[in-house]
RNA sequence: GCGCCCGUAGCUCAACUGGAUAGAGCAUCGGCCUUCUAAGCCGAGGGUUACAGGUUCAAGUCCUGUCGGGCGUACCA
């Protein structure tokens, strides 16, 4: 249940009704808990509108709703703030068993989600992990919220760097022990191709002529870069199945595939008459966008050589979601740096008729990762580090501190743990942040295990588990409902009925740290409950009630860290 | 130069998109384990939200300007 919209349009109906138009009740969550549990913040700008006293029209809009059964005290507070309490027979029958956590949505959308997407010439760095989490948290709420999400793996597997792979493999093919070395440590093959091309002319020769060849389809150095391409990418997935990212070999569609499309694209923006020739290249030209002279900033589709760019693949692969995949939505979760690049590769979709109005194509932006020193990590000259490297370094951290914490566990089990911990510091250490700002990559945050973290929340889990296996709770037994006297109660009773919101706020904005902050909460209104409230010691009705409560809490937590990619344990 | 993004506690970040006394974590200091897991709980200190104006009942949030930072800006992706 959406407990926000439910008041929204409660008190909405309302606030319309006094206002003879239609208004907004303005809902929020109460700011303090003296102010109750929410407030209706719309009276302040009807009042305005009405030039009427704003408390006169709240006292109005008080008489005119009904929250019978559901707010048991609603009060007119400071300028006209309508602070409400829900009622304990409400928070009884919302927090029940045959209530799900998560409701579908009555109006499913196919939704394409673009995220990952690494350059299959390197191996994947710790760069690479923020698109790939938050895509396979939006992708998992979009399905837990009933669309249908359709992955695209947009990895880069196409352009000139690959002559140069392609040609280092080539020499190394007479010696296959040494191309399967070399090609297990792709960043080491990467390098040692780099230092062939610049040390050796002929070499780079051979380089440029294998870029010709594979462009204009040989079929022998297609078949080479079919192997690259498929040694690349069971790499790349080496590192999805570790991190649990539901991305598979049918996700991917890279660069490659539009590349019979491209001279489709051109086409059909020249015969919608968007296309104009400038110093021998095919543009379309937008007023909105200038460049550095103040002149107009053409989108180049085709070059004078005759070659396509980037924005002609993008382009054709909006194409391709919008018509091939029947897409409503279309989500890209891409660094900040192509910011430009999308506003005019969908400001052209958009004109050329690829995207109509009511199909949505949206950016979603975040910062680049940095060194210590503040500095870009370079992905020419390596120097980043291999997002492999982070995921050892947060095993084994995990492990030593699982170790310190439980030693009695056997190695097998302290293992699972580590991982399951491990891995989730990682993730949610960039799923929890909303910068569009830059940021340090720093081991020793990234493999916090204090605070807000992903730790703190399978914790909690892991306690309410304990709980139950200690007072051997059989929940088939337990048909009462839950009573929330204490203030502990009532707030992790009223968060837990946040969920839904906070849920569809995420696949509505691709925004995970909304789950990530929500999820915080709730651990935090759980662990103060546990404090303050024995459960197993209680006496039976109010024992069966917080059972209940920590029931709800526990899947509550297991389903929200599910949805961000993150694991739980029974014990740590 | 122009465009976009950003500037919140010593550090890393929130603030439900204009609402009440700006909140967390880390770090620092003090308390709590013979009662359900101390990866926890309770408490303390720490802020002119970069700066200056403006808009209004109400501004960290909107507008203008200044300073500081990042990214982008014609045939790489």
């Amino acid at each position: 249940m959406n407990l926000r919209k439910l008041l929204d349009e409660r008190i909405g109906r309302g606030m319309s009704k006094v206002s003879g138009a239609p208004a907004l009740a303005v809902v929020t969550r109460s700011s303090r808990p003296e102010f109750g549990d929410f407030q209706a913040n719309g009276a302040m700008a009807l009042a305005k509108k009405l030039k009427r006293s704003p408390r006169e029209i709240a006292a109005q809009v008080i008489d005119s709703i009904d929250l019978n059964g559901i707010a048991d005290k609603i009060e007119i507070a400071g300028p006209g703030f309508i602070n409400i309490w829900l009622s304990e027979a409400f928070l009884s029958s919302s927090i029940c068993a045959n209530n799900p956590l998560i409701e579908k949505t009555p109006q499913a959308q196919t939704v394409v989600v673009d995220y990952s997407s690494p350059n299959l010439a390197k191996e994947m760095h710790v760069g690479h992990l923020r698109s790939t989490v938050i895509g396979d948290c939006v992708t998992r709420v979009l399905s837990q919220l009933g669309h249908t999400v359709i992955r695209q793996n947009h990895v880069g597997d196409w352009g000139t760097q690959f002559g140069m792979l392609l040609t280092h493999m080539d020499e190394l093919k007479d010696r296959k022990s040494a191309q399967k070395e070399e090609l297990a440590d792709l960043e080491f093959f990467y390098r040692a191709a780099k230092k062939r091309f610049d040390s050796d002319p002929e070499f780079a020769d051979r380089a440029r002529a294998n870029v010709v060849a594979l462009q204009s389809g040989n079929v022998d150095v297609l078949h080479t870069w079919q192997q690259f391409i498929d040694i690349s990418l069971s790499h790349c997935e080496a590192l999805y199945e570790r991190l649990d990212i539901q991305l598979t070999r049918a996700d991917v569609r890279g660069e490659s595939a539009y590349n019979d499309d491209l001279k489709s694209v051109v086409e059909d923006l020249d015969s919608k008459g968007l296309l104009s020739e400038s110093n021998g290249a095919r543009c379309v030209f937008l007023d909105e966008f200038k460049n550095k002279d103040g002149e107009p900033l053409p989108v180049i589709v085709q070059k004078s050589d005759g070659g396509y760019l980037y924005a002609t693949t993008d382009l054709s692969a909006v194409r391709h979601r919008f018509n091939k995949l029947r897409a409503d939505r279309a989500l890209y979760i891409v660094g900040a740096p192509q910011i430009l690049h999308f506003q005019q590769i969908f400001a052209v979709a958009r004109l050329a008729g690829y995207v109509t109005q009511n199909q949505e194509l949206t950016h979603h932006s975040f910062g680049s990762m940095l060194a210590k020193d503040g500095k870009p990590f370079s992905t020419r000259k390596g120097g980043a580090e291999k997002l492999a490297n982070l995921l050892d370094e947060a095993e084994e951290r995990a492990f030593e501190l699982v170790s310190s914490k439980s030693p009695e566990m056997n190695t097998a089990a302290k293992k699972s743990i580590a991982r399951v911990v491990g891995f989730g510091a990682v993730k949610y250490a960039d799923l929890s942040k909303n910068r569009t700002n830059d940021y340090i990559f720093d081991w020793d945050q990234m493999l916090s295990f204090d605070g807000n973290t992903a730790p703190y929340l399978q914790y909690a889990y892991s306690r309410i588990k304990s709980l139950f296996k200690r007072g051997e709770v059989d929940f088939s037994k337990i048909d009462s409902g839950i009573s929330a006297q204490s203030a502990q109660e009532h707030q992790l009773a009223v968060c837990l009925l946040v969920f839904q919101e906070t849920v569809e706020s995420v696949g509505r904005e691709a925004l995970p740290h909304l789950l990530c902050n929500y999820l915080y909460e709730l651990a935090s209104n759980y662990m103060r409950f546990y404090e303050h409230c024995p459960v197993l010691s209680a006496e039976e009705d109010l024992r069966n009630s917080r059972l209940l409560l920590c029931k709800r809490t526990a899947d509550t937590l297991k389903l929200g860290l599910s949805l961000l990619g993150i694991g739980t344990v029974e014990r740590m």
